[in-house]
RNA sequence: GGAGGGCUCGCAUAGCGGCCGAGUGCACCGGUCUUGAAAACCGGCAAGGGAAACCUUCGUGGGUUCAAAUCCCACGCCCUCCGCCA
């Protein structure tokens, strides 16, 4: 939710930024309208109300005939609050509905356009010559039949596509990279969390997943709860209606959970292997801090997604997200792609956002300083999503046999320095 | 799923339909005292909107009333007991 004081006192900024996203900019004149028809309507019903108060007020003490002549008057003015009220909590409902739909203000330095219009940062690392070293390499779904740890066809078996099992060393590398994440986020000053995936409406709708993103949400109807996509939502939410204490340095927690996605629309989209898949595990850097430290947490958060990836040894490059491909919580967002050598290509593993205060603002998380009580600023970035992972790991140190070397970093979490064809 | 109890300012509690946006204790902040601290004493201390007057908020939503923390209805959540269960 983004501030109305920026609203009146800058609307050009607003309408702007909804330009850049390619997002309705009409949305901005239409909420300056309901705001100041909501203004009127609040500061109708409040004279009427102090009168009110005053006139029941002198109901209690007065008597006899003078008591009765109140009354009539009192009568009449509740009816003129009621309808006040009424018209007022209307206006309220109708300027907060408009003001859903606006998306945060981009950052002036996020590349404007579509997807496609990302700007490059950097390359870390460089993609093996497979040709040179004489083999063609294999995918990781085949990659994962040879070692028996992905088990893609049992899984759409049972759970239908988008479905997989890990199995095997699969499996323990999954155990191995979370493990590693969670020491590395330790050692970082994080808080390990293992979050609720079930959540009610407000914490969905606090996080900004409830508009434009919504159709790749899961609902359970029957009990109104959200399955997450990832543990931003129960992190975020975690200090919702909260005064907390980031005078004195970001707060920071590191989630793990399994993250569910309906990836709607994406139907002729990486259909093989597992690269998009309804269901996950992720573990989520989560930071809480004042406004004017975001931006350099951003780049802190960016840094440690790049030495996860180092410690993987993955060659990978670094984007800045185009304006037009940024959820709309976000005013600038990185990802790291990591190279997926059977594409041919850099593949997002990895994505960091600076949400400033608009989740904040929907969740009434505030913090205190001299000047009074503000909303803090939140930002989010993967430390790893498992199987984009599992696939980046893969396919990068896969030998001509189809057995895997494991990076240095993660052999003393798997007790293996290679994964051997089962 | 069944039975009962509860939900008030960070925590714990008080609260008669008008004198209640709301008392007390703890915690917290400032001060006096002290070499320093503790204790004691004094003062402050919920949030939001508004320049202010003032308005809103006692789980949520509705109702009764001139007037609701207080009365009525529905829902939500928490606790205890029973049943089922990883």
């Amino acid at each position: 939710m983004i501030d109305l004081k920026t609203l009146r006192d800058n609307p050009d900024l607003i309408r702007n930024s909804q330009k850049a996203r390619g997002e309705n900019v009409d949305l901005v004149d239409q909420l300056i309208l309901a705001d100041d028809a909501r203004r009127e309507a609040m500061a109708e019903f409040e004279t009427l109300r102090a009168e009110q108060n005053a006139l029941s007020k002198s109901v209690g003490s007065a008597k006899g005939d003078e008591k009765t002549k109140l009354l009539e008057n009192a009568k009449e003015l509740a009816g003129k609050v009621k309808s006040a009220d009424a018209k007022r909590s209307e206006l309220e409902e109708s300027a907060k509905k408009i003001l859903l739909q606006i998306s945060n203000i981009i950052d002036p330095n996020t590349p404007v356009g579509g997807e496609a219009d990302f700007k490059i940062l950097e390359h870390i690392g460089t993609p093996r010559d497979f040709a040179a070293e004489g083999f063609e390499p294999k995918d990781h779904v085949e990659l994962g039949k040879i070692l028996k740890a992905i088990d893609t066809e049992r899984g759409a078996k049972v759970a239908g596509s988008r479905s997989y099992y890990l199995t095997g060393v699969g499996a323990l590398l999954e155990f191995a990279m979370v493990n590693y994440a969670i020491s590395q986020a330790v050692k970082s000053g994080f808080i390990p969390v293992i979050p609720p995936v079930l959540v009610k409406p407000p914490a969905m709708e606090g996080t900004g997943f409830l508009g434009q993103a919504a159709e790749n949400v899961y609902h359970l109807e029957e009990d109104d709860v959200y399955l997450v996509g990832t543990s931003e939502v129960p992190l975020a939410a975690y200090h919702m209606d909260e005064i907390i204490d980031v005078e004195n340095g970001p707060m920071r927690y590191a989630g793990y959970s399994s993250c569910f996605r309906r990836e709607a629309g994406t139907y002729g989209k990486d259909t093989r292997g597992i690269i998009r898949v309804h269901q996950f595990d992720k573990v989520e850097m989560f930071t809480f801090c004042k406004p004017e430290d975001a931006e350099a947490e951003h780049a802190r958060l960016l840094q440690w997604e790049k030495d996860f990836l180092n410690a993987m040894e993955i060659p990978y490059r670094v984007i800045d997200v185009a304006s037009g491909d940024l959820g709309s919580s976000a005013i600038r967002k990185f990802d790291c792609e990591a190279w997926v050598p059977t594409q041919n290509a850099y593949r997002e593993v990895t994505s960091t956002s600076n949400c400033t205060e608009f989740q904040a603002r929907r969740l009434n998380i505030r913090y205190k300083n001299e000047e009074g009580t503000k909303a803090v600023a939140t930002l989010n970035g993967t430390l790893v999503a498992i199987p984009r992972m599992i696939v980046a790991v893969l396919e990068n140190h896969q030998k001509p046999d189809g057995s895997v070397n494991v990076p240095q970093a993660l052999r003393p979490f798997l007790g293996k320095d290679t994964l051997l064809p089962a």
